[in-house]
DNA sequence: ATAAAATTTTAAGCGAATCTAAAAATTATA
DNA sequence: TATAATTTTTAGATTCGCTTAAAATTTTAT
């Protein structure tokens, strides 16, 4: 079945706000504020994609991905991710100028194509910001990784995984200089506003908002 | 301005037919043929065209691309290219295989992409096949080639340039064994039908019927 | 020179993907 | 639990890129 890209961008925002969700349902309008469209579109599309046994629709309940819809979501995160990678590893790309070229190059279709980029990149399982990428068959390496405002203060982390969305925030990694990687430990947070104290590779001090914190993730060193 | 991907196809399209006819004049039915869409679409689109100052449309009469819509033209055919030779040398796809997907990577929107990649490639010239690539300016680099269907008896060439857009083609190129840069003699020409003999690399003689030979390009050797 | 043939344009319409405004259903609150 | 607030759906409209059929124009042939 071939998809337009708008179909294949419904499917993997349902996929990564189910993930993000935990439990599997996604809402008309958490799918509309991501997508920027109407919720009156995202209704529409959902329907078709129901007719399509794409996802499993509810009136005013929500949406799921069904088997098959969840496969194609995989897909194009792999795309996603692995064009990622080709742009900061061979064309030198700051990665925080890399989103928006692929979220057009992740659509382009030829299963040839993305089976010899990830040849030609010598199988990487995780992409510039620590996302990982699937296999062919959809498989990710999973690794034990939690958000920075859920970490434990005095205990050694390394960043593992950013929040790639938003381009202002990873200019601001790019200032204070923290990439991933690089061992982060808590030593002290603020009870009012959550702001923390961090220790960067056993050397320099800063100070992190919870805002920022919410978009870097850590597992223990 | 940002175009869609169909109002580039229409671009680089009335710049290869206008390349051909020699005149600069391009009919609504040959770029309905080549599109393979109606004729009436053909004539809707030039009129949006024409709005947008892309190119100057007279009824009845014909098409030409603006000093504009030819600067667009040149830049979906470089990015055309430049993915083919990608392609090809990075992930070395066959030359028969490449043109479907170029045809999707070469309306990518990123400027500072195909930059990247013109370097990461070393600024090649010319294309896996043998059609020159246009710098960031606009400008090829021209070579003196003719239609093997033009070329002289007994004068020593060497191939340098195929029509890429029939798989076919390519790949009974493949069958016969024939590459760029191999050289060509006509050893004789069949007056009823311009069937030709020729010598591939002063070795092997074969018979190329007039189909073929219009789909090669040569120059002297 | 005129009739026939071919080309091109116009007109009307369709499906995809979006929108806005308003109605309906659900959820939260007093 | 009744009502207010929120969320979601429905209804109707728009734009884009395409179609077919009919009308207009140009080219070709007799």
């Amino acid at each position: 079945m071939l998809l337009s890209a708008t179909e294949e961008n419904y499917l993997k925002y349902i996929f990564q706000l189910s993930e993000i969700a935990d439990e599997n349902i996604v809402k008309t309008n958490d799918l509309a504020y991501k997508l920027e469209h109407s919720a009156a579109s995202v209704t529409d599309m959902l329907k078709k994609l129901s007719d399509k046994k794409l996802v499993a629709y509810k009136k005013y309940y929500g949406v799921s991905l069904s088997k098959n819809g969840k496969q194609i979501a995989v897909q194009v995160l792999r795309k996603h991710r692995l064009w990622e990678t080709f742009l900061v590893k061979n064309l030198k790309f700051t990665w925080d100028k890399i989103h928006d070229i692929a979220e057009q190059l992740e659509h382009i279709q030829s299963d040839e194509l993305i089976d010899r980029m990830d040849e030609y990149l010598g199988h990487p399982k995780f992409d510039p910001h620590g996302d990982p990428i699937p296999d062919k068959k959809g498989n990710f390496s999973m690794s034990n990784v939690i958000c920075l405002t859920d970490a434990k203060l005095k205990k050694q982390y390394v960043l593992a995984n950013v929040n790639d969305e938003s381009t202002a925030f990873l200019k601001y990694l790019n200032k204070i200089q923290i990439s991933l990687q690089d061992k982060i430990k808590i030593v002290d947070k603020e009870a009012f506003d959550d702001t923390m104290q961090i220790i960067i590779n056993d050397k320099k001090q800063i100070t992190i908002s919870n805002d920022a914190a919410k978009n870097m993730f850590v597992k223990v060193d």
